[in-house]
DNA sequence: AATGCATGCGCAG
DNA sequence: TGCGCCTGCATTA
């Protein structure tokens, strides 16, 4: 589930549903964040913000905000009113009137103040999805590392908010190998990467799915039968080894980088 | 029932 | 580079 776009997407969602000026009911069945909980309890939710993965809640006359990161497998779940009896893996529920929000599962999920909230901030690199996001701090970056592109998109402090999907996806849309070191990245090069991460990205927060296929190579225009990938988006290379490339029909390879799973077409990404 | 795997990340060494 | 951590689901036995 969890990269930028799913971030920005449950801010929304957290914001619609519970920032309306009435108070919210805060608990934690699972128990970890009880004591912050019982804190926050009938009070209103003010804001909601994201920076790549990183979620943050802040409550009405409260400088404290409540930091979320689901990692691998953190997962938000939204219903109406009212809430189900909450089972014993529920880290944080909010509920109101008409509305309640689990979360089970993240690598984080603590109170914070606003200047740990900054430090945050600072560590993180622009993100495509945030209006004040500086991609040549990014370049500045990549330009001068020797590391390989495909792991400097998944560093939170070069770019944040892109995950395995979305570096994979993008790398196959400019056509780039993924193996080739960051400084070997032109400005041009980079500037196409990050213009295609806020036009996917925007569209992620907007479908709450991920889907990076052009129209022009769907399976429907390409004449081949109908496709699901088994995440729920359709892409061209992720998860897809062994397959045909939607272009060029080659085989999709696998290899492991810096842990992760990366996936490729070595014929369509030789820039 | 047990195992493996996942869209993440921080830490030790 | 490898390990642990959070959970749920699919696959294997």
């Amino acid at each position: 589930m969890p990269e930028g776009h799913t971030i920005h997407r449950l801010a929304k969602d957290y914001t619609s549903a519970f920032a309306d000026g009435t108070p919210v009911h805060v608990t934690s069945p699972q128990g970890t964040f009880a004591a912050a909980a019982a804190l926050l309890t009938h009070t209103p939710l003010h804001t909601a913000d994201a920076h790549g993965k990183h979620l943050f809640l802040n409550f009405a006359d409260s400088d404290a905000w409540i930091h979320i990161h689901l990692g691998l497998f953190g997962k938000v779940t939204f219903g109406p009113a009212p809430a189900p009896p909450p089972t014993d893996t529920v880290r944080l529920r909010l509920a109101n009137d008409t509305a309640y929000v689990d979360l089970r599962g993240p690598t984080t999920c603590a109170l914070i103040t606003a200047p740990e909230k900054q430090a945050i901030h600072d560590r993180l690199g622009p993100d495509p999805l945030r209006p004040d996001a500086d991609p040549h701090r990014a370049y500045a970056r990549i330009s001068r590392s020797r590391t390989t592109i495909a792991a400097l998109l998944m560093d939170q402090k070069v770019v944040a908010g892109v995950g395995n999907v979305y570096r994979a996806e993008v790398l196959f849309r400019r056509n780039i190998d993924p193996y080739r070191p960051g400084k070997g990245i032109t400005p041009a090069e980079w500037d196409a990467i990050w213009t295609d991460l806020v036009e996917l990205m925007r569209e992620g927060v907007r479908t709450n799915r991920i889907d990076t296929v052009r129209p022009e190579h769907t399976p429907e225009a390409m004449g081949r039968p109908p496709r699901v990938d088994d995440h729920g988006g359709e892409v061209y290379v992720y998860r897809r080894t062994h397959q045909p490339c939607h272009i060029c029909g080659g085989e999709i390879r696998t290899a492991d980088l810096a842990a992760r799973n990366l996936f490729w077409c070595p014929t369509c990404q030789t820039q």
